[in-house]
DNA sequence: TCAACGTATGAATATCTATTCATATGTAAG
DNA sequence: CTTACATATGAATAGATATTCATACGTTGA
């Protein structure tokens, strides 16, 4: 069970934009949207995604420590290896509409 | 009325990631931002937005061209001045879910 | 055509950021 | 305790990018 924001979230607020940018900021990498991407289809360690999206085990760990920070993703210890996961659903979402978004630009391409 | 899409757009797609990257970086930056905040409200024109922002007309201006090329807003011209709105309404949906991130994460703030 | 206004564009620059490499930290097994 | 493995960190760097300034383009009214 989930509880609710105490506090509106301001759209006009300047911090609250400056987050938000922040945010789209971390998703405006390639190389870091994948790991997004491949951390929210399961828990993967760090040389796991290293090894899937081949790249260096240092990189991984540098976007990783951005999007934990960010609380985009979160990291569990198992042993020797730390597994990332989403650390909510929302980023799901959002990159579900911007797919959408996407979409419907393709859709239109011919237009002009 | 509106056409679907005719090809599903392919999560694991290497450009298809490329495409969302580049859309989530043009709303990385805390300006432009406020500039499709401002065009999401309503039809807007350039001078107007940079007034409203504080910012030169000049930046607002290459912060459009930007906005526009990725499809993101659209100009239309009334007389001598351009008014920019957007151009679909998943924008909007693409930053709701994230203030709604943003939200829980406030939210959880005390946690650590 | 001219002037005035609104918008766009190009170059220059200072700042930021992704990546690499070397090294450190932490963990488990022998 | 040492060795091996997994992850993290720091410095260095090459490339990207936001902003400014000067200038050009396009539109409207006189």
């Amino acid at each position: 069970m989930k509880t609710q924001p105490t506090q509106l979230v301001r759209l006009d607020s300047e911090d609250t934009v400056v987050q938000l940018a922040d945010l789209f900021r971390l998703m405006g990498d390639a190389t870091r949207l994948r790991i997004i991407l491949t951390c929210l289809k399961e828990p993967i360690s760090v040389g796991d995604i290293a090894e899937r999206l081949t790249l260096s085990p240092s990189l991984v760990s540098h976007h990783l420590r951005l999007l934990k920070a960010a609380r985009v993703l979160r990291g569990e210890r198992r042993g020797k290896q730390i597994f990332y996961s989403a650390l909510d659903e929302h980023i799901r979402c959002v990159i579900e509409d911007m797919v959408a978004h996407v979409g419907e630009s393709l859709d239109i391409e011919e237009v002009d």
